[in-house]
DNA sequence: AATCTCGATCCGATTTCCTGATACCTCAGG
DNA sequence: CCTGAGGTATCAGGAAATCGGATCGAGATT
């Protein structure tokens, strides 16, 4: 058994798909079939269900995906340490994040990197993606990290991680006491949203729309730190994702409500050119910047 | 990075040298050198110093060793899952044992395996190295636990831990306060020891032949029931690896004292046919058998 | 019925991997 | 001083696995 095989079948069990995993990994859809199919037959053990609509795992590919994570995670950490002994780390490195970063995840991370690499320099800038694709495609940035969006041929994007939205709301608000918010079962709410660059924004619209959500009021406000204020102060309520509402969670001033029926998820993604591959520096702050991120998303769940 | 590398380099680490190593896991010097090679130079951290008397690791070879460890760890445990989970998973394995595995590993083996795999038949046979390897040689048995001896070209012998032997003594007995055994230093003791048959037994002669250690009366016995029975009651001592001792750390009826000044280490090696590979079913117990083995060594440290 | 998506399979090109031989080094001993 | 033993690095060539594109069949969709 390699890691490829690993990797392989955890891509297609995430993806859904053989097709789909194989764009994820940048492998083509015979490789996967190939390994899979390797797997199962070495082991004599049915792992994935296939149909012409895709797979559905079995009892035992449930199961191996379980274990199967756990070995990628113990082995991309040795890498990231093995990175992180190298004295030889060093540089200078560019990266651009969507502003939902900044919030709860990139403050424990530099903080990290700093002292795992103290010879390299990190510069960061905020920005919604539309910013960050062009800037990573004029070369300015080693790479960005962006919620899903339409993909451009001459990026390479790779899924990180996947969160969620929440509704949230001042915690005066006697709003959905079940804890959970289905939105078409509620009054119309009066909702502060990013302006229309934004890709959120596009995909929350999309959701009203298609799920027949009638909204109130809007005001459409970039600036995360006002909007946060806004709610905290009054009846105006916002989406926004899981990682932003972490700090407010054992708070007293907001709630964070998930969002059901049906869920609406943020998809992080890193993009870079796909011409230049990735310095070591880059890799090494990415890693250290990923798993901040799956520590925060597990302390969502 | 694949598993290949951590395998090939955990083996040259624990063995001291890349020849050694290469015996291990049936693969040539020249493989391995390569292979460690291309880590470091991946990831330009040297993790090990050559000499011409073999290896020494660095400072960041030690803490990759640790984490190359626990991936491959999570590997063959999921690996050994996977195998349960494949309900195809039949027949009959007979193996040998040398006695020490008899009392703290089998019982707890024996139990998780049947539930695992509820068709697969065992048979068990306890006796001396000696008697097994002829066992297997035979074809008598699927494969044979057995403490480290010299080798038969015919058998291919796998390291599955060190162990280490203990003095072990009534717990009436006021010898070595300090909590450890240096023989040398200690009044000659009256030992209970298994015969010369035995391969422990002669490392055990060769022992206090090279460290100038004197010795009082001796019994020769080769029933491990007795020997324990014998010390828990009388002034009478005897040699134990750890696994033996396991049981009584707790107890009130004999004490284990690690032997120091040198240690002396028990190597489990499992040998069989080099002809006949494992079956899916004898390799499936040897997994459960070996995770016994690996948690028992574990509460040992 | 035509089309689209998805997975399995086949084949040729490429890459990787492994072995076996060889060279070099150091140390111990005659 | 020479030599043999035991250690590692390096190289080249062949075997093996991998990959990617093309093709095919099966369902679902229109």
């Amino acid at each position: 058994m390699k890691l490829q095989h690993l990797k392989y079948f955890v891509a297609v069990f995430e993806e859904g798909s053989f097709s789909a995993g194989a764009q994820r990994v940048n492998a083509t859809q015979s490789g996967l079939s190939m390994h899979v199919r390797q797997l199962e037959d070495r082991f004599q053990v049915q792992l994935l269900n296939r149909s012409s609509t895709g797979i559905t795992p079995t009892e035992a590919g449930l199961r191996f995906y379980r274990d199967a994570v756990r070995v990628l995670r113990a082995a991309t950490e040795a890498e990231a340490n093995l990175r992180a002994l190298s004295g030889a780390v060093t540089g200078h490195v560019t990266v651009g994040l969507m502003p939902t970063f900044t919030r709860a995840i990139l403050g424990p991370a530099l903080l990290r990197f700093s002292q795992q690499y103290p010879n390299v320099k990190i510069s960061v800038r905020e920005a919604y993606s539309a910013e960050l694709s062009k800037q990573v495609l004029a070369g300015e940035l080693d790479f960005a990290v962006v919620p899903a969006f339409d993909s451009d041929m001459r990026l390479r994007a790779t899924l990180m991680g996947t969160d969620r939205e929440f509704l949230m709301v001042s915690s005066d608000s006697d709003i959905c006491p079940s804890g959970v918010a289905k939105l078409s079962e509620l009054p119309p709410l009066d909702l502060v949203l990013p302006s229309r660059e934004n890709v959120r924004r596009r995909r929350i619209d999309q959701y009203m729309a298609t799920n027949g959500i009638e909204t109130g009021r809007l005001m459409e406000l970039d600036s995360m730190f006002t909007t946060l204020d806004l709610v905290a102060h009054s009846e105006w309520a916002t989406i926004l994702p899981g990682l932003l509402c972490l700090p407010d969670l054992g708070g007293d001033r907001r709630r964070a409500i998930p969002i059901v029926g049906p869920a609406q998820a943020v998809e992080y993604l890193r993009i870079e050119p796909r011409s230049k591959p990735l310095s070591d520096a880059g890799q090494a702050f990415f890693d250290v910047l990923n798993a901040e991120l799956m520590s925060a998303l597990e302390q969502l769940a």
